[in-house]
DNA sequence: AGGCGCCCGAAAGGTTCTCGAAAGCCCCAC
DNA sequence: GTGGGGCTTTCGAGAACCTTTCGGGCGCCT
């Protein structure tokens, strides 16, 4: 699950990215409305958390451009304002929910989980990720391959689940960066080898058959059947 | 559909009642608490609509008792409370979602069918935590770990008290600083290390295994079994 | 009122863990 | 055989976490 935060005031951000990173979501944060809008532009968030006040372009504004681009995020916004106007220009605007400042996180937490599993894309909300002889327990953080559990590192195990959530298909080295990194270009660096090395040396311990295919000038893939 | 408003205030209640009529919904109207309760207690209604503040019996004290008859149909709360301590209350008193007066009429509504078509959760209220060796009661606020005796802090008893209600999923410090502090902000401080710290000394005193597993980066968690 | 003790939170210092850059090797494809 | 992409290991910086100490605040007892 990755979302995308607009804004400014530093304090809430860090209230709100912390929070959300500490529950396992791949977090990107952006400080103004332009900022917001290029990332939010590529259309790879599951939710957007826009405050309707930060600098260069207001939040609706950027909401509004965005729908125009046939863009459909669901949008839970922030607003210190408690007026109602504000809140149903927030909801017509195309944003999903509204909620105003000060705010609990726990709040903010349930508010995010009920926009992320509408449609048109349903991801439904698995526990444990099984594939071959690998369980990855997704509340508990622990990975088990053969029944014996293996420790990881929390990059090694965001990656892990990236690629049991595609088994079978092949996840790109682009994919990775954006998912787990938050990159949006080639950090031009061996990142992504670096820690499927660390990752494979780790799950494969004591197997016979690695669990990680690289596919060449593509990515990566996890093979649903073991091809022995 | 049937629905049950419990609000004083005629107007309000005019503009609620009236708009889910309209819409086809049978509404039923109480004006106090205790009319509230005595309807609430037949377990018939799909959603309640629930003014905080209500003359002889208030909101949240009616949902509590509502509660402990085991009727458990989801609640949207009223107030004209905008505070963020009230919010948080309403929730945690079992509670599904909550509305800050004033209130356009669609957000009321999506919030009632929101809540209409959630699956009924019925936390049961238990006095006494029990996961591995350790016991906790609530009631007596005591502490046990292999029959030992172990006093604690307040502090440090809510603490573990939060970690053993979750056991088995990770306590984010987020939702410490939450629900033990009350702080919506990252104090940024190690408030929460310093207790974890304290906790630990006390309850793994003398025993082989910690009860507390921290997971970096997230929080702290208490698993059901004995990795050993 | 005054003294005492307990509890909590701030602060400081130490430790462990994590990540990404860099460098060199390996291996596949051509 | 050669070039380029992929793999692995090492290492340092920084983050996250742990622990202890200290002082203020509060309640309780005298």
């Amino acid at each position: 699950m990755k979302l995308l935060v607009i804004e400014d005031d530093r304090a809430t951000a860090d209230f709100i990215v912390g929070g959300l990173n500490q529950r396992g979501y791949t977090v990107d944060l952006a400080t103004d409305g332009l900022d917001g809008l290029l990332l939010a532009s590529e259309d790879t968030y599951d939710v957007l958390i826009v405050d309707r006040m930060v600098p260069r372009l207001d939040g609706l504004s950027m909401v509004k451009t965005l729908r125009a681009q046939e863009i459909h995020t669901p949008v839970l916004f922030l607003s210190a304002l408690g007026a109602i106007e504000d809140r149903v220009q927030g909801l017509e605007g195309g944003g999903d929910d509204y909620l105003v400042k000060p705010f609990a996180f726990a709040e903010l937490h349930a508010r995010v989980v009920a926009l992320a599993r509408r449609p048109p894309i349903a991801p439904q909300v698995v526990t444990v990720l099984r594939v071959r002889d690998v369980e990855l327990d997704r509340v508990r953080r622990i990975v088990t391959r053969a029944g014996q559990e293996i420790a990881l590192q929390p990059t090694e195990l965001k990656i892990l689940e990236l690629l049991l959530e595609r088994a079978g298909t092949i996840v790109t080295r682009t994919m990775l960066l954006e998912q787990i990194w938050g990159f949006h270009f080639d950090p031009k660096t061996s990142v992504v080898e670096t820690h499927i090395s660390r990752l494979r040396a780790k799950i494969d311990a004591g197997c016979d058959e690695g669990l990680i295919r690289t596919v060449r000038g593509a990515g990566y893939i996890v093979d649903e059947t073991t091809t022995g």
